[in-house]
RNA sequence: GGCCCCUUCGUCUAGCGGUCUAGGACGUCAGCCUCUCACGCUGAAAACACGGGUUCGAGUCCCGUAGGGGUCACCA
């Protein structure tokens, strides 16, 4: 038999972290089996659900790699297919209807909170005549759950989980509007999707049970489950919407790259010995729900940045450098033309190493293509001050023709300069540092030098020597 | 509160009874490299929550305790 597993996220927000390495480790299963990995849109409350939601998702998933094989199933759309399995219990006695008012129950559960009782609906309509039915209240569909015996799972991360029926009271199936719950449309849905294996958060392995219990119900086969553990936020708290956690947008626009996020997120409660980096092909052919552990794990985003750092540095040139200009674009005293993005592309070698993020490779980037007069940081005024223009002057006098401009004849100009001048070559290199990109820091200054090409580095150094005699 | 789950360096983790004086990675600190900042390299500090068992032998198995988390909706 294939496996199929599934991704069924609720579009009530962005996709957020821990749904993003669910999606993440349902792909990387079924992409190990030879399997399939479907999408389900989780929407049966349609009250609390967006348009903008659900795009979110896809937009998330889409940028991770993470979309689903074939279509998207939504939920909602299903409500009739819902209707007929709880028919089909009502009818065969595996269901009923009961009466209870929201506000009945909320009175129920008062109650048991302040007599310190378990929070759970009694069952007082489970086998009342339905003769006593009152006018004019629409009853719900609840399941008619075991009362004896125990449920078990048998779950591939956290092992056998066991809890006595009696913890369990009768859940809803259709509401009074007629609507499925999720807890029921969820078991109908995996079941007629051919989900063989449900991998979710572990937030929902107190729902198993109940899910088993409906599977049985209907004498279908239950699925193999995987409770993964949540992702908490760096406080050890739980990541939440209110707790800090951030939609994959959120990392996206920070600079980080998906492969990075797809790899910080594996190795977040995965293991494959000592490897840390890993890429997708191995990543597939690792994986196993077995090596997953069973302890939360928290959010580290240093950790995240190294990792991103290594992609970054790994990453072609023609890639970032369209990255970067997408990023720099619409900024002031920047030129996207073509030079300006060709010397960026040119300079990325030497940028690569020094960012951990697209941001910070654009702004680092930016100077690159900037038009003069340059803006200068503050560090870098201060280096301009004194003799600085005297010395760039010097170095003017000393550096290569333009047919012999390249970063080997620069530095060896500029050295021998140094040298012949008996000062420090940072005492010129810093100076002309600054000249060159308005910073105290950037890559090898020589590169820059070749980069930026005998006319416009001849410039910038004049801009700046013009400027302080 | 009931039920369920978890517990190795600050963080992510390796460890599946002896090879653990507990390994790797991020972070931190020190040094090297060096025109700045990075990258890279070298090194250092840093952990088996606690208490009982089982066993010739426990980080590894069992039971408690403590701490943390999850869940108890006509939400998903």
């Amino acid at each position: 038999m294939s496996v199929v597993t599934r991704f069924a996220p609720s579009p009530t927000g962005f996709l957020h972290i821990g749904g993003a390495r669910t999606a993440l480790f349902n792909w990387l299963f079924a992409r190990h089996h030879g399997g399939t990995y479907l999408l389900r849109v989780e929407d049966t409350d349609r009250k609390r659900s967006t348009d903008e939601a659900v795009q979110a998702i896809h937009d998330g998933l889409d940028w991770l790699g993470l979309g689903g094989d074939g279509q998207t199933v939504y939920q909602h759309q299903r409500a009739g297919r819902h209707a007929e399995v709880a028919r089909e219990l009502l009818a065969s006695g595996g269901a009923y209807h009961c009466y209870c008012t929201p506000e009945e129950l909320q009175e129920m559960r008062d109650r048991a909170k302040a007599e310190k009782r378990p929070l759970r609906y009694d069952g007082r309509w489970r086998d009342r005549d339905p003769a006593d039915a009152p006018d004019g209240v629409p009853p719900v569909v609840r399941l008619k759950a075991p009362r004896d015996g125990e449920t078990v799972i048998e779950d591939m991360v956290q092992g056998t989980v066991r809890v006595a029926n009696e913890e369990l009271d009768d859940f809803i199936l259709l509401r009074a509007d007629g609507t499925p719950t999720y807890m029921h449309s969820v078991v109908v849905d995996d079941h007629d999707m051919g989900v063989t294996h449900v991998i979710r958060g572990d937030d929902h392995l107190n729902n198993a049970f109940r899910q088993a219990q409906l599977f049985r119900a209907m004498s279908w086969d239950l699925p193999q489950f995987g409770h993964i553990p949540l992702i908490h936020g760096p406080d050890g708290a739980k990541m939440s919407k209110r707790h800090g956690a951030l939609g994959v947008d959120a990392y996206r626009d920070m600079g980080v790259l998906p492969e990075a996020l797809r790899n910080y997120l594996l190795r977040l409660g995965w293991a494959h010995g000592d490897d840390e980096i890993i890429s997708d092909e191995q990543a597939i052919e690792w994986f196993s729900m077995d090596a997953v552990g069973r302890s939360p794990a928290r959010f580290d985003m240093k950790k995240l940045e190294n990792l991103n750092g290594h992609y970054l540095r790994e990453s072609g040139d023609e890639r970032l450098a369209s990255e970067v200009a997408a990023l720099l674009k619409g900024r002031d005293g920047l030129v996207l033309d073509d030079i300006g993005i060709a010397r960026i592309k040119a300079g990325l070698p030497g940028l690569k190493a020094r960012a951990k993020t697209l941001l910070e490779l654009a702004d680092n980037a930016a100077f690159y293509a900037a038009t003069l007069p340059l803006s200068f940081t503050e560090k870098a005024s201060k280096l301009l001050e004194g003799d600085a223009a005297s010395i760039l002057q010097a170095v003017l006098d000393v550096l290569p023709d333009t047919e012999a401009w390249s970063e080997e004849s620069t530095e060896a100009a500029v050295k021998a300069y140094a040298e012949e001048a008996g000062v420090k070559l940072g005492s010129v290199a810093q100076p002309l540092r600054a000249a060159l990109t308005g910073s105290t820091t950037s890559p090898g200054i020589f590169e820059v030098l070749a980069v930026l090409g005998p006319a416009e580095s001849r410039a910038r150094i004049n801009a700046v020597c013009g400027s302080a005699t």
